[in-house]
DNA sequence: ACGAAGCGGAGACATTTCCTCCGCTACGGG
DNA sequence: CCCGTAGCGGAGGAAATGTCTCCGCTTCGT
């Protein structure tokens, strides 16, 4: 039995201090990528690890392999998810909450989110991820209909689509008010129940103006500091 | 009456060749910036328009007041939208008819998107045009719950919410089915409804699998030309 | 206590973007 | 038709940003 096996199988292990170095320079990382992206710098990374530059490029050869191993669980997660939403004993109940699980997951991490959609990284592990979860997808959106519990014309491509759309209304409102996108989720929801009367209330409330408006501030102060100038 | 008024009131008329110069820049810059953002280089508008740089910068001291005279009309256009969908015979259907405008208007234009969006250029034009629609929006949605169409539990500020989740499913569909959203629009649209018997039939077909997995290669193509290097 | 493993971070190198400059072109009033 | 001048093109200056290397110093652990 093994413990605390640090994540370098077969090599010598590392000297104390360097393997907590390696564990400070992850932990960064999953927070600056989660936060601000894949463009996020290493030498971002290297500073919230409180480490230096050289030290992240002496652990992981380039930014490929960081993220690659960053996001390599969170990836396996999806896919169990989606196997274990599909032995759910309510059909329904099972779509959604593996609806509602992909939205979390891309909700929270705008890096992971940006491997899933733009695959800038890592590509041939997401393709490996699509590819085993098209079928228990497939499966997830029959049951359902099988059960008269979701229109017949939605489509096991939809689900990947509407998290998407979930997680941007996420990635948008987070500095204001981090559960929104649940409040459309439960809207989403019920337009896709075959019929429905009466509504159950949505979760969250709906921003006021002012939100919305210091939300746009946020966003262009974001934009506007990034943003490459002269001078 | 005036017929052609180069859109430069009040000073001397730019030589033959000139004028039609300029309209080319705007003309470029409306594909430019329409298809691939605000990111793109004003040197990509000079050279969509078969033009030099210099030529542009000649005639747009800098890169944001072209894009501030290209997006009056469009931004001008959705108050007016708003203030019309208002006025409609049946609340539901104005409703609906602006949400559908909306999110029209977004999804076939990056650049305006991330112009409401992120403002990096033109803040106050927004602003303004933030001020001039809210109180209308207000009155659509009232109107609408008033006739009982409505779920009483939508607020005005999440129209544009709504739409800004269709725009982004535009956005990446684009490459595949550029008309996916409207499935989304109707989808969302019965969610919105304080009740329902049936469905009507979704709009569009889903994407398939092969057009799912062609529409992340083209973004993971578009995404690694533009990534920064080395060697 | 000493050899080896590890560290930090300045900076080389590459890329991208904005915008200027100046020698040449071609429009159009006389 | 001609020539003064408005206008043109696009090489390239200047600045920002990003990736990754290198080497003198520090720290570990045997």
């Amino acid at each position: 039995m093994y413990l605390m096996i640090p994540a370098r199988p077969d090599e010598r292990p590392l000297r104390r201090d360097a393997e907590r170095n390696r564990q400070r320079i992850v932990a960064a990382a999953a927070e600056v990528f989660g936060e601000r992206g894949l463009d996020a710098t290493l030498d971002d990374v290297a500073r919230r690890a409180g480490v230096g530059v050289g030290t992240v490029y002496r652990r992981f050869p380039d930014k490929e392999s960081l993220v690659g191993e960053l996001f390599e669980d969170r990836i396996n997660a999806l896919a169990a998810a989606a196997e274990s939403a599909c032995e759910a004993e309510d059909p329904w109940l099972g779509l959604q909450w593996y609806l509602e699980f992909l939205a979390t997951t891309m909700a929270g991490d705008l890096g992971l989110r940006q491997m899933l959609l733009f695959a800038t990284y890592g590509t041939d592990r997401v393709a490996y991820l699509r590819e085993r979860i098209r079928p228990v997808a497939a499966r997830l959106v029959e049951r359902a209909q099988a059960a008269g519990q979701l229109r017949d014309d939605v489509c096991a491509t939809d689900i990947p689509m509407l998290a998407i759309m979930l997680a941007t209304a996420a990635e948008y409102a987070a500095p204001v008010q981090p559960a929104l996108w649940r409040r459309y989720l439960a809207l989403i929801a019920e337009g896709l129940r075959p019929s429905r009367e009466g509504a159950a209330p949505l979760p969250v409330a709906a921003l006021d103006p002012a939100q919305m408006e210091q939300l746009m501030r946020t966003h262009s102060n974001r934009a506007r500091s990034r943003r490459p100038g002269p001078s």
